[in-house]
DNA sequence: AGCACGCCGACT
DNA sequence: GTCGGCGTGCTC
């Protein structure tokens, strides 16, 4: 939580010292003193390794430097540095600096979320054997002779090894007291992940002349004719003898990679290792864009309020081809030679938008998420730091990418929730933050949604965004129709066919005669979310979080969604024994049993998180449903984002009442965000769509704004009601989060913030009270809530009073094991 | 985060 | 006694 991240004028004549920041939650930086020698190499964001604690060495990023040494105690040496360009700029620092300090957390949160894996490094202790270990008048354990024995074996074993071989806990004793007894030395070894891939070239030698290469083919004709054809090959194809790739020149030419080896060894070809990508995709034949007019004119009135330095809000319908005029800007960047951000909230599931990005804009388009591996993503950071233009196309955690030449940033689907992070810190809304990077780096930012946030749409009312409508779907496709099925009648008249209305079957069965596919939502995972006992109506819950088991079918096994404990599924009441258990509620599994006994001819499958799982599953299973391979897709609401399919007929929402009933002042905006983007599914190229969604509600005025398609209708009404009540956009909220493994400590020290917080901001704090799920992972969990004027309160004291409260508190000894969390608006 | 140190309780 | 478990304190 540091405030200023401006470096101080030094003086590298004299002793230098470097603030460091460690990859872990401590509140503070270390003070390191710099070797004399490296006074002029040394630069704020560089990583540096340096030892901290007993033995162990860590790379940190270099804060800040000055000239006064600490006075509280000597400063350790830095150990080596391991960036000789700092990776990071002082403008990155800056933004790391923002974050720590708008979302309340320490830089060390920051910078573990901001480097990817690959570049934080930490030691491991290494175990060998004493060169001079006397083993004649010693007395070893059997543990320490175990040990001593496997050491002779091999050079060093680390912690881990040791613990395997000899099954013991706790291994450090049995290390020093082979330590005392001079047997063992130990060893501290920084192991670099980072991998880069190399690949060998080959040529021929190239100070052999015309004579001396006929003098060797005349004596290998004889002896190696496989050698020979390496040769030819190599002559015949590359008379310039230029580098070639040893792999691929052998694959080419069907050669023995033996014959290439031994002409190495003879000093007749010649090696060398070059450096290569993992990253750069292969070249694609780029495409051209054409804007529609409506297009154009939204790309003029965006140029317009970028003039005036602010961000825009582009709001457009499902297809009235945002994406269109998102990538004629980065066209423009690109030609610029700047760098371009495109945050997505998924991204895993964009493979659609991946392949059109890369149509347009071929070898410059780079990706990173989670699924990517460490070395990938490591080479993309490094691509970004090194200025090469490039869109890159990322989930939230994009924003700490080092970019240096950054010219736009694209928010696609603006609104969406997994934008903000909630757990660990940093607690950041990557959306938000992208607007502090865009302002750093005086870049264009637009933000794009069907159905924007409130904040958002607010902000572009108020005129802090500029505000670009696209009303008109792209080409011939026309707006879906969208209907409403009352279930409470349908129920009545007992003429549900299981969770299917009757409608809703004659248009499934009739779309799949026309050989039309379908998608169905169900916001559940699994098969049933609860099981109850008729006779006590106790329920099925986790061990350790106040939440249901779910049961899953395919698995026979009951899950807790939260914290993933799975355990066998009950045959009896825990309560009172009773056998009659019941299952209640649907989820995607059981709906596609369901669907399957009531069109046993139809194709179907299951979009959900249990199917999806693995690098290439999202994209076997879009591929299968584009190719034709599926007539009906089960999902959860992970089908309403990205799909773009032709000949989708009709979208259905099994039950629609659960998004209403959510707990939170944001309900009404989730549901009519979710139902209007699976609904937008449906109909594009040139079929109208048609959107089917049951509910119990049908007269909810959510619902009705959804199947008007009214998103102005329904911000208005939601924007009077966050009035009325005093929610965001007309107040900022700061939650915080107590939890402890005892519910009397969170209980205690709950009431303790809940005294003081209202002693300095009196009817602005809400709570304590027990959250919706009391408990999780064990941890009894209560909350108090903040709710700050967005004008005249400085945000910067308040946030400077919670730090000295959190301070306090942990002053108190029987508060140590109560964990408190802040979160800046939270969602 | 990772590790030491100290205390307690349970056993080869 | 030896080992594991856990709380506490500290790292420049």
């Amino acid at each position: 939580m540091e405030t200023d991240a401006s470096v101080p004028t030094i003086d590298r004549q004299q002793t230098l010292f470097a603030e460091v920041i460690l990859p872990f939650s401590l509140a503070k930086t270390f003070t390191y003193r710099v070797p004399h020698d490296w006074n002029n190499a040394v630069d704020p964001g560089q990583r540096v390794v340096v030892p901290f604690g007993k033995n162990k060495f860590y790379a940190g990023i270099l804060w800040r430097l000055s000239n006064r040494p600490p006075e509280a105690y000597a400063a350790k040496y830095l150990h080596s540095l391991l960036d000789e360009i700092p990776l990071l700029q002082a403008i990155h620092l800056r933004f790391w600096n923002w974050l720590a300090s708008y979302y309340l957390c320490n830089l060390g949160d920051v910078m573990a979320a901001a480097l990817p894996a690959g570049l934080k490094l930490a030691s491991e202790t290494l175990v060998m054997l004493h060169p001079e270990a006397d083993l004649n008048n010693v007395e070893l354990s059997d543990h320490e002779l175990q040990l001593v024995e496997e050491l002779h074996k091999t050079e060093a074993l680390t912690l881990d090894e040791i613990q395997e071989i000899t099954g013991l806990k706790h291994v450090f004793p049995i290390i020093k007291s082979l330590y005392i007894k001079g047997l063992v030395l130990t060893g501290e070894e920084i192991k670099q992940r980072f991998k880069p891939r190399f690949r060998s070239m080959i040529q021929i030698q190239p100070n052999l002349n015309e004579e001396a290469l006929g003098d060797i083919f005349n004596k290998l004709e004889k002896r190696a004719p496989k050698q020979v054809d390496v040769l030819t090959a190599f002559l015949g194809d590359h008379p310039d003898n230029e580098w070639q790739d040893r792999l691929k020149f052998i694959k080419r030419h069907q050669l023995s990679s033996a014959a290439v080896k031994a002409l190495i060894e003879k000093e007749i070809l010649t090696e060398k290792e070059v450096r290569v990508d993992r990253i750069s995709p292969e070249e694609y034949d780029t495409q051209q864009l054409k804007l529609s007019v409506e297009q154009e004119q939204a790309v003029t009135s965006t140029l317009a309020f970028w003039q005036e330095r602010k961000p825009v809000l582009l709001h457009g319908i499902t297809g009235s081809g945002k994406s269109f005029v998102f990538f004629h800007f980065i066209q423009k960047a690109l030609e610029q030679q700047q760098q371009v951000l495109y945050l997505l909230p998924e991204i895993a599931l964009t493979v659609q938008l991946v392949q059109k990005l890369r149509q347009h804009f071929g070898s410059a388009v780079f990706i990173t998420h989670s699924r990517f591996n460490e070395n990938e993503r490591v080479e993309v950071f490094q691509k970004v730091a090194s200025g090469m233009p490039c869109v890159v196309i990322a989930a939230r955690s994009g924003i700490f990418l080092p970019f240096v030449k950054l010219g736009l940033l694209v928010i696609d689907e603006e609104h969406d929730s997994s934008y903000k992070q909630y757990d660990p810190a940093p607690r950041y809304q990557a959306r938000d933050a992208a607007i502090y990077l865009a302002h750093l780096h005086n870049a264009h930012i637009i933000l794009g949604s069907a159905t924007p946030s409130l904040e958002s749409y607010h902000n572009a009312q108020l005129g802090k965004f500029g505000l670009v409508e696209l009303d008109n779907r792209y080409g011939d496709s026309s707006l879906p129709d969208i209907r409403l099925i009352n279930l409470s009648d349908l129920k009545r008249k007992k003429a549900m066919l299981g969770s299917f209305s009757p409608v809703l079957m004659e248009e499934l069965e009739a779309g799949y005669k026309e050989g039309l596919q379908s998608i169905l939502m169900q916001n559940r995972k699994g098969y049933v979310p609860i099981i109850t006992c008729t006779n006590c109506g106790w329920n099925a819950k986790c061990v350790s979080c106040d939440i249901s088991m779910t049961y899953y079918k395919t698995h026979d096994h009951l899950k807790c969604n939260y914290c993933g404990f799975t355990q066998k599924p009950h045959r009896q009441c825990t309560s009172c024994g009773s056998s009659a258990l019941e299952m209640e509620g649907f989820g995607t599994e059981r709906i596609e049993e369901e669907l399957g006994n009531l069109m046993p001819e139809a194709r179907i499958s299951r979009f959900d998180q249990d199917t999806t799982r693995g690098k290439y599953a999202h994209h076997r299973l879009v591929h299968e449903f584009e190719d034709g391979e599926v007539d009906i897709m089960v999902g959860t609401q992970m089908i309403s984002k990205g799909l773009d399919f032709s000949h989708l007929h009709l979208v259905g929402v099994i039950q629609a009442d659960q998004l209403l009933n959510f707990p939170n002042f944001r309900s009404f905006e989730r549901a009519f965000q979710l139902l209007t983007q699976v609904a937008g599914r449906s109909g594009r190229r040139e079929q109208k769509g048609l959107v089917m969604i049951q509910t119990h509600k049908p007269d909810h005025p959510v619902l009705q704004d959804v199947v008007a398609n009214n998103y102005l209708h329904f911000y208005e009404q939601e924007i009077l009601e966050r009035e009325k009540f005093n929610y965001p956009p007309f107040c900022r909220l700061i939650e915080i989060e107590i939890k402890s493994k005892e519910e009397i400590d969170s209980e205690r020290g709950a009431a303790q913030w809940g005294v003081q917080l209202k002693q300095e901001f009196g009817h602005r704090v809400l709570g304590p009270e027990k959250p919706y799920i009391s408990r999780l992972r064990n941890y009894y969990i209560r909350r108090l809530i903040i709710k700050l004027e967005k004008d005249g309160v400085n945000l910067q004291a308040v946030k400077s009073l919670l730090i000295k409260h959190l301070i306090d508190f942990y002053k108190i000894k029987a508060n140590r094991k109560v964990i408190v969390h802040f979160d800046v608006d939270p969602v």
